[in-house]
DNA sequence: TTGTATGCGTTATCAT
DNA sequence: ATGATAACGCATACAA
């Protein structure tokens, strides 16, 4: 059916009025008889008057909307993070426009198309897994359209971030399954373009080097993060010669089938194998055992990311220098890492 | 920074010929000389024109943009749902408005005044939790504005609608754990005004009677789909005299907590209690126990949603005939309701 | 094939 | 306090 809404030149004409008078009323501008603007309020309420938001935008040049491209919402990191973003935006007085890129770079480019059309005033953008090229939004930069990237970010793109020191949390991480006492410690990573992989992959490292053990690049083995592959690498790393005895993976969403496979294959969490594993899902807690994980402050970046956005679209005059907000994350222990350790 | 985005007026004038002819080359429209069209196209490209969709969709009166209003994305349901709606939609030539509610009733309103602000041209709505009066969608029904409800809705609105059978599934799943050896069966159930959640206790229920087992009320729980309060009535109902054997539980994230808090107590899974729930969730499979569940063809129910809304949307002459979708659900059986049964 | 004029629903700048 | 009128960026019916 097609729907005729009610407009303002409906409502003036009703009442015999202009529609200027009309549009002021509504928007409660001061100068105006207070017995018109009860009357258009009213009859606006009666007739379920709802003002046309494109109309209203494209008069004002404005449309007080941001996007966001984040690569899927079914991940709990990006739809938790998409809350926060949609809560900070919305108590700025900004509303949202979300696009998912299902991990794929064409719909990456269409989605900042789709959203530059939309005329939304900045963007918030989370790499898709198959991005290696940055040009589309490279261009952004350049062009000094507001950006701000968070966790799937890439070094050589010119603009603001909200990230985790990747490298720091998978040391610590790795430290972790050490004092626990696992002496071969294998690195479960996400695709080998992924930087935030590289980085904690190069954190995993370090604490290796440090403890003095054994760095094998045959003890790090990468997975696409569907649950196929991800049970495929699973069995390959403890397969190897002398497997692990610990390991370190990419997330949650990674860890949840590989533990599966690993006790598939008859082995104990965390006897056999320690694990522990970043984002701090929900479920994790649950989990059996229950998993170990490096947590991110979701909240905080959340309000971060809007705060570094709405400072460059507020910045009418000159281009805003690009800012890099590294917060803090957590090891949150669980049973997955925890085994008694001989102290000799 | 303040953006001035190119507009076809600026390439009207670059190019010394009038809007009306750049807009017809941009668009691709036949009666525009080969030359011109060019011109015009390689200019666009080289100033990376976009048209403003703000302009084009007024100009129109279409928006080819429907709203889509979920409880929460960070359910697995709704965000599968969501995909499958937005594939869906991006098939037929639309695009697709999210909103979240949180379960909330205010934000179901100021949802569905936003979208309707913003010129979508049909509703693809879930109920939120909280949500006790219709008011607000019977309204959009009763304007004829296109309109389909999936998951949760509620009987009284007169709207196209895509279900499952909700007592039929529950009923299914309680048979199961009857065949499975279980005498004493409870059910872990949602908010007490969710309509799905009372029809699948109506199904349990019924599958008690059939088989000649006791009904009775202090058996089924409700929970408001948080941890807490899913553990809190999790212990109650393990804490009853004579406790149930076997669990029916209204979805699978309120079964990993529930389960979570029955092995804390010490209960064996299925051995103790056999467990079967609802969504099917990717998690379950890799739970432990996995998780027996029934799963709703989410794939279908987004593209079916989809066809009864546009349905409405491409009716432009009298109002569409409502029509209710029942789709097929399927248990997925799994380790947490097998059993050994003694057949005597 | 191209240009002119009008409209989409609203805001905003002038007058009055 | 109110009303005309010109934008906003684009589409389109009509003229040329």
């Amino acid at each position: 059916m097609k729907i005729t809404p009610v407009t303002i030149k409906d409502i003036a004409r009703s009442l015999n009025i202009s529609i200027s008078t009309v549009s002021r009323a509504l928007r409660g501008l001061p100068e105006i008889h207070p017995d018109t603007r009860n009357a258009v309020i009213r009859l606006a309420e009666e007739l379920d008057y709802q003002p046309n938001q494109l109309a209203k935008n494209l008069a004002k040049s404005r449309t007080r909307t941001i996007g966001v491209i984040v690569p899927n919402l079914s991940y709990y990191f990006f739809s938790a993070m998409l809350n926060s973003i949609e809560e900070a935006a919305l108590q700025a007085g900004y509303s949202v426009l979300v696009c998912q890129t299902n991990e794929s770079y064409l719909r990456e480019i269409t989605s900042i198309q789709n959203l530059l059309r939309s005329q939304v005033e900045g963007f918030i953008i989370s790499l898709s897994r198959d991005t290696d090229n940055y040009e589309h939004v490279e261009r952004l930069a350049r062009k000094n359209i507001p950006l701000v990237l968070f966790d799937r970010y890439a070094e050589s793109i010119d603009a603001s971030k909200v990230i985790v020191d990747n490298k720091a949390a998978a040391f610590k991480a790795t430290e972790h399954l050490i004092e626990n006492g696992c002496q071969r410690i294998g690195f479960l990573a996400g695709p080998a373009q992924l930087l935030l992989s590289n980085q904690r992959v190069e954190g995993y490292r370090d604490a290796l080097t440090k403890h003095n053990l054994l760095v094998e690049n045959q003890y790090v083995l990468h997975c696409d993060y569907t649950q196929e592959d991800t049970i495929m690498q699973t069995l390959a790393l403890m397969s190897l010669p002398r497997p692990p005895d610990g390991v370190v993976m990419i997330s949650d969403r990674v860890a949840f089938p590989s533990i599966y496979a690993m006790k598939q294959k008859g082995l104990r969490i965390p006897e056999d194998v320690a694990v522990v594993s970043f984002n701090n899902d929900p479920v994790s807690a649950f989990f059996s055992p229950a998993l170990t994980s490096i947590s991110q402050p979701i909240q905080e970046m959340g309000i971060e990311t809007v705060r570094l956005l709405l400072k460059q679209v507020d910045a009418t005059d000159s281009p805003v220098p690009r800012e890099t907000k590294v917060m803090e994350t957590q090891l949150i222990v669980r049973a997955s890492s925890l085994r008694a350790v001989s102290t000799i």
